[in-house]
Formats: structure tokens, C-alpha cells, sequence
DNA sequence: TTAAAAAACGAACGATCGTGCTATTCTTAA
DNA sequence: TTAAGAATAGCACGATCGTTCGTTTTTTAA
């Protein structure tokens, strides 16, 4: 409980007019989840150390006092924001993903929920700011470089462990190294990732897809001869 | 001409005896290239936005609007110091791999070179501070994005065109799209820097190279069968 | 309806940010 | 040796940072 009342007081008009999308205020959510909700979104653009209390106060509608009450310090804010991140990001690739067969079928969904993660134009996106906090951070040590690191092997392990079931299911290779498949498949999406927001490239989505496509050749059958 | 002479008056001992490694003063270097140096390096571990010109003084060892009198503002400063970090790789990887003969040999070298280059443990290294920096700014419009845009996308045309050289010279398949290859390539570098760095992966290197062979062997001939 | 509890605010803190301005120190040329 | 010029330092500015604290407002419970 404990909304976001300022903007009630502000425009008294009875059936509530927001102005836009940003501040989703009033509503069932508490207030501290629409702080972090906020944040999310912040940090999308900025960057989990980019976020600032004034500015996400600003952009949430309230006083940065009262802002900060709901957090201990700004670290346990951004921890807080990347938990929601994590979390975000395993509603909306993994989750749904679980619910495909065991296998190829599930690795595929994976594949294609994550790509229209980071492709979901300008809305929020956790893989986005996990990949970028990992980036930030990666030589910054400390619990927010520590969830990051953690969130981002349990994922891989995912993949991994995907992987080995196809294998099981006989639908990848018997010799197939689980761990590289899970290499591999990371690696595309982190280039997909940079070449579609860095560098604005039109053509990331069919380069993504033809990679991905032969990895899971690759990972049929073997075609690479040993020499 | 103009060292930074502070050090020189601390400490009268005339055969010079620095402090450590930080600040390397005096000797032919312009105190600007000395400021620039150092930024490199602290960009390395904090980012380009995470540069400060208060912090980047105190590690030169010299007063912030000494050092700040070099510079049009802070953009400049950045902007100078993505600059130096993209000739830095220049002259670290791609130079050198532009020994090697044309073709398959010089993607080898520069696969190398550049691996090594990411890796060079806590050494200055201008590929990751362009890599981060990409990160950074991917929603942030301005100068500074557009030289890291462009840095990469320049990049990325001479792997393109390094294939498109092996292609023409028989070592790759008649077939294969450069683009791809440069693509694929590119991810597979960013992996590792992930991997390396965020993960502490020490398999890292081992997947990389696998990737980076698979590629070549995949580039080779026509192992994809059209379904 | 009212008292207690929770939430939000306003003001202020010390620190640091980027950036000017003036004075001092150093280097160079005459 | 001295004057001119360049390089650096010192100080201060307004803004913002994260954070604290006491007050006011709002919600909840009796």
C-alpha cells in the first residue's frame, strides 16, 4: 500500500488522466515497486551505475528523501534492480521456455525468446541491463558484480544443461561438448545484442539467426573432420 | 616540453626515484599524453562515464584545472581518450596482422593478436575500453557514441574484407558470405571478453579457440546441407 | 473519531562533479 | 639577466551526488 499519491494531489480530476507511460502510478503496485519498476527502466538507458536517486526520484514523481526511505543505501537499490533484472528476464525468456518439450524444441524457444528480449523495442529489458551490468562491473568487485556474475552462470548452466538433453534425447550429436554449445549460443546473443543497439545494424537479426541455425547443424551431426 | 615537474620538487633525490608504475613522469613524454595515458587506463576499470576529472588529477598527480586546461571540456577529454584507445588496438592488433600475408594467414593473426590483446592481464588495453565504452553509450546519442560507432563498424569491414581476400584467393569456400564471417567472428571475440572478464571463465580461451576453428573449417567448405 | 504507525517531504550536510578565473611558477628567447 | 609566454596551481562557483534528520501528511487500527 502507499501509493503514489502526488500526482492525485496535483491533478484532481477524478477519472484518473496520466500523463504518459513512465510513472504507472496508483494502482495496485506499492510504491517500492514502482521505484524499482522505474529504475529498470532508468538503468536500461544509463546503466545500473548510471542510475542516480535524484533522477529516478524525479522520474518516479516523488522527493528524494522519500525515495530513498524504502532503501537501505543506493548499493541495496541497485542490487535490487538487478534482482528485479534477473527476475524480469526468466519471466520472459526462461520461463516460457520451460513450458517447451525437453530438447532442441526448448533450446530453440530459448533462443527466439531472447532475441525478442532484446530486440523488444525501447520497452524494458532485464537481459539488456544484466548484460550491460556485466560490462560495467566486470572489474569492480563487490555484491552487485558478485549477483551479476552468479545470475549470468546459472543461465549459461541453463543452456548447458538444455544442450545435454538433446543430446540425450538423440537429437544432438553424442559428442557434442554441452559447455561449448553453451559458449557458442551465448556468444551470438551477446553479438546480436551489440550489433543491433551499438551499432544499429539492420541486418543483426539474419546474422544472428544463420549463426544460430548453424550451431544447431553443427550440433546434429559431425561435419567438422579432425586434422 | 612541460613534465610534470611536481614529483621532481616532492622529492630532491636526483637520480630519480619514482613511486611505482602509476604516473610515468617525466621523460619525452608531453604532460598531455601522460594525462591521456593514465585516462586510458583508469577508463579501463571504471569506463569512459565513469572517468572523473577530479580522480584522473589525483592519479596523474597534478591540480585538477592543471589538468583540465589541456582539454576544451570533459567530452574532449573522452572524446581524446576513445581516440587513443582505438589507435592502441590499431597498432597492437590490426598493424601487426597486416604483416601476414593476405588471406587466411592475417584472420589467423588477427584472431591472435586480438585475443591476446583482450587478455593482456591488467595492462592498459584500448579493445576493452572501446568494447565498454560501446556498451555505455549504445542509448546515449552524441560525438562520443558516433566515434565508438564508427571505430567498430571500421573494424568490422576489414575482418569483412580479410575474408572476402581469402575467399577470392581460394582458402575459403566460394560461397561463403564475408559479412557472416565477420559477424560471427566478432561475437565470438565479445564472448571471450565476457567470458574472461565478468565470468573469470578460465576455459575461456579454450572455447574461444574452438569457435574461432570451427568458423574456419566451416568457411572452408560446404558442410551446411540445404534442408 | 481519534491515536498510532507508516510514508513522504523539505532542508541540509559534506563531498564531488565540471568548469571558469586569477595568480604563481616554470620554460624559453632575447 | 630579464621579459614573454606557457604550464600549472589555487580558489570558487553552481549543480548534483548519497545520506541524515525532523516535520508533515497519509494510512491504518481501535
Amino acid at each position: 500500500m502507499s501509493l503514489l499519491n502526488l500526482n492525485q494531489r496535483k491533478s484532481k480530476m477524478p477519472p484518473r488522466k496520466f500523463t504518459s507511460e513512465s510513472t504507472l502510478s496508483s494502482s495496485g503496485k506499492s510504491t517500492r515497486a514502482v521505484i524499482l519498476q522505474t529504475a529498470l527502466r532508468v538503468a536500461c538507458t544509463h546503466g545500473i551505475e548510471g542510475l542516480t536517486i535524484g533522477e529516478l526520484a524525479k522520474e518516479v514523481g516523488m522527493s528524494k528523501s522519500g525515495l530513498f526511505a524504502h532503501f537501505k543505501n543506493k548499493d541495496d537499490l541497485q542490487l535490487e534492480v538487478l534482482k528485479l533484472a534477473a527476475n524480469e528476464f526468466i519471466q520472459k525468456v526462461m520461463k516460457p521456455s520451460f513450458e517447451k518439450p525437453r530438447g532442441e524444441a526448448r533450446i530453440k524457444a530459448m533462443f527466439k525468446n531472447w532475441i525478442s528480449h532484446v530486440d523488444g523495442s525501447e520497452a524494458v529489458s532485464g537481459g539488456i541491463v544484466l548484460i550491460s551490468a556485466s560490462i560495467e562491473l566486470d572489474d569492480r568487485p563487490g555484491k552487485l558484480r558478485d549477483f551479476v556474475s552468479n545470475a549470468q552462470k546459472e543461465l549459461i548452466q541453463n543452456i548447458e544443461k538444455a544442450a545435454r538433453i538433446a543430446v540425450e534425447e538423440g537429437q544432438f550429436r553424442k559428442d557434442l561438448s554441452a559447455e561449448q554449445f553453451a559458449w557458442s549460443l551465448y556468444s551470438f546473443i551477446l553479438g546480436y545484442h551489440h550489433f543491433k543497439r551499438m551499432l544499429n545494424d539492420p541486418k543483426a537479426e539474419k546474422h544472428v539467426e544463420n549463426s544460430f541455425k548453424g550451431l544447431l547443424e553443427f550440433s546434429k551431426r559431425p561435419i567438422l573432420k579432425k586434422n
